[in-house]
DNA sequence: GGCTTGACAGCAT
DNA sequence: CATGCTGCCAAGC
């Protein structure tokens, strides 16, 4: 295979399937980093995800509030209080300020 | 070219 | 149950 792991047919950066990825994530439902990784092609890119998020240039229309760790918890982050508001406005459960990820862990269909 | 940082995950102590 | 270290991937300097 001439292919490394960019350089295919879509070409599109990580950047791009990383948000893509995340935008399919539907209301109420929560996904966590290392799962996304897995979706865009990364076995263990975990913090790659969490670059991407870090480094979205405005959010736009990517929900990056559904993205938590794979605790349950939230990130540390300035703005980590929001997300949270944001998840229990759509219908998230907290658990003593853990998401319920029995309940509302997202399963893509890959 | 290589080192450091970063919204992580998993395992060991 | 809390803390520490390592592994992995990509961008910035």
């Amino acid at each position: 295979m001439a292919e490394s792991r960019s350089s295919s047919c879509a070409e599109r950066s990580l950047f791009a399937r990383i948000q893509a990825v995340v935008r399919r994530i539907p209301r109420g439902r929560v996904a966590t980093y290392g799962d996304v990784a897995r979706m865009v092609g990364l076995r263990n890119g975990a913090r790659t995800v969490g670059w991407a998020l870090a480094s979205l240039p405005g959010a736009r229309a990517t929900p990056w509030w559904r993205v938590i760790r794979s605790d349950g918890t939230i990130a540390p982050r300035p703005g980590a209080g929001e997300q949270r508001r944001r998840l229990v406005r759509e219908g998230v459960a907290f658990h003593d300020g853990t998401v319920d990820l029995t309940s509302h862990a997202w399963r893509s269909s890959r």
